[in-house]
DNA sequence: GAAATTTGACCGGG
DNA sequence: CCCGGTCAAATTTC
C-alpha cells in the first residue's frame, strides 16, 4: 500500500495548524465575551483539540491512516472521538468535510466525489432539524450499518425545475439524539429566493423586506456555498413601530442592500436559543420557509440595526436574544 | 389534486 | 455478496 509523500503530509499538517490558529483566535474572542454559553466554548475547544490530535498523528505515524473510531459510522469520515460531536448546544457550527476526509491522509484510486461541507446541527425542541435557507425534497432513508437511526437522504427541490444538483444527508448522532450531523454535496446551482415582509399597519405599506437568495455559483465551487441575505428597507422614519424580524439562518456572507448604501456584512448567524416571539407577525411571500414560522425570531430594531452603519457587525452577539 | 414523504426494490462499487 | 445511495410506486399531508 502506498501513502502520500512527506511533502503532502507536511502540507495537510500545516493545515490542520493554520485551522488550529483561527479556532484558537475565535476562542479567544469567546473567552471575553461573558454572553457566550460554555458549550460553545466547549465546542470550540473540542475542535481545537481535535485537530492538534490529528496533527499530532500525522507526525507520529508519518501520514499513515488513522484508524477512525468505529463508533463514527463513515458518514463522520473519521473523525476523532473527542470532536465536538458529543457536544450540545450549537447550531450550525461547520467545517469543510476535508477537514477530517482520511483522502487527505492517503490517496485514492476512488473517483472524485463532489465537495461536501459537514455541519453539527443541535435540532430545535430537541426533535425537529432548523432551516438552513434551503428548500429540500427528501428522497429515501437507510438504516447504516452501527448507526441507531437512519439516515436522511435530500435533494435540492429544484432538482427537476432549475436542474440543481445539490444533495444533503442528515444523520442523528448515536451519543446525542438533540444533535444531527448534516452533510451537503455538491453545491447549489438554482437561484432562488425567499421573501419575507415585514410588518405592516392599516395606514403603511410594509417597510422591510428580507430576501434570501441563492445565486448560482460564479465559478466552481471549492465547497458548497450558503445563501445570502438582502435586508431592503423603505420609509424609515417610525422609531419604535420599525422593529422586524430575523431569521435564524447561519451566513457566511449577508448583503443590507438598504436605498443609498450597499454594505457587506461578514460573519456567522447561529441559532442559540430557543425561538420565543414575534411570529405572529410575520409574513412570507411569495416562497415559503422549510422551517416553521416559530423559528423565526425578533431580534433588533431598525434603530438597533443602525443600518446605514458599513462597520455592522451581524457577529455582535449583543444582537442575539 | 399537487406536493411531500415513506418504503421496498434496485444498482453499482468494493 | 454486502452496503450505501438512489429510484419510483404507494401513501400521506396540505
Amino acid at each position: 500500500m502506498e501513502f502520500k509523500g512527506e511533502l503532502d503530509v507536511r502540507d495537510v499538517m500545516i493545515d490542520e495548524l493554520a485551522q488550529g490558529k483561527e479556532l484558537i483566535k475565535q476562542l479567544q474572542s469567546l473567552l471575553m465575551d461573558a454572553s457566550v454559553s460554555m458549550e460553545k466554548r466547549q465546542f470550540l475547544m473540542n475542535q481545537i483539540i481535535s485537530i492538534y490530535n490529528k496533527a499530532l498523528n500525522l507526525i507520529r505515524f508519518n501520514g499513515e491512516p488513522i484508524v477512525p473510531d468505529p463508533s463514527f459510522s463513515s458518514l463522520f469520515g473519521g473523525v476523532p472521538q473527542n470532536s465536538p460531536f458529543s457536544v450540545a448546544g450549537n447550531s450550525h457550527m461547520s467545517c469543510r468535510s476535508s477537514d477530517v476526509d482520511e483522502e487527505q491522509l492517503r490517496p485514492s484510486k476512488k473517483r472524485k466525489t463532489l465537495p461536501r461541507r459537514v455541519e453539527m446541527v443541535k435540532m430545535n425542541n430537541g426533535e425537529e432539524l432548523p432551516g438552513d435557507g434551503y428548500s429540500w425534497r427528501k428522497y429515501g432513508q437507510k438504516f447504516i450499518l452501527g448507526a441507531k437511526f437512519r439516515r436522511g437522504y435530500y435533494r435540492c427541490t429544484h432538482r427537476h425545475s432549475q436542474g440543481c444538483a445539490a444533495l444533503k444527508q442528515v444523520q442523528r448522532s448515536d451519543e446525542d439524539p438533540t444533535v444531527s450531523q448534516v452533510i451537503y454535496v455538491g453545491d447549489h446551482t438554482c437561484n432562488t429566493t425567499i421573501q419575507i415582509t415585514g410588518p405592516s399597519t392599516s395606514t403603511h405599506e410594509p417597510r422591510v423586506h428580507l430576501t434570501l437568495t441563492q445565486h448560482p455559483p460564479q465559478q466552481q465551487p471549492q465547497i458548497p456555498t450558503k445563501p445570502q441575505l438582502t435586508v431592503q428597507t423603505e420609509e424609515l422614519n417610525n422609531g419604535d413601530q420599525d422593529k422586524f424580524y430575523f431569521r435564524c439562518f447561519s451566513f457566511s456572507t449577508a448583503v443590507i442592500d438598504s436605498d443609498n448604501a450597499d454594505v457587506d456584512v461578514a460573519g456567522w448567524l447561529l441559532d442559540e436559543s430557543p425561538v420565543t416571539s414575534g411570529s405572529d407577525q410575520f409574513q412570507a411571500s411569495p416562497g415559503k420557509m422549510n422551517t416553521p414560522e416559530s423559528d423565526i425570531r425578533q431580534v433588533f430594531t431598525l434603530e438597533e440595526l443602525d443600518i446605514l452603519d458599513p462597520n455592522f457587525g451581524f457577529d455582535n452577539p449583543d444582537l442575539f436574544i
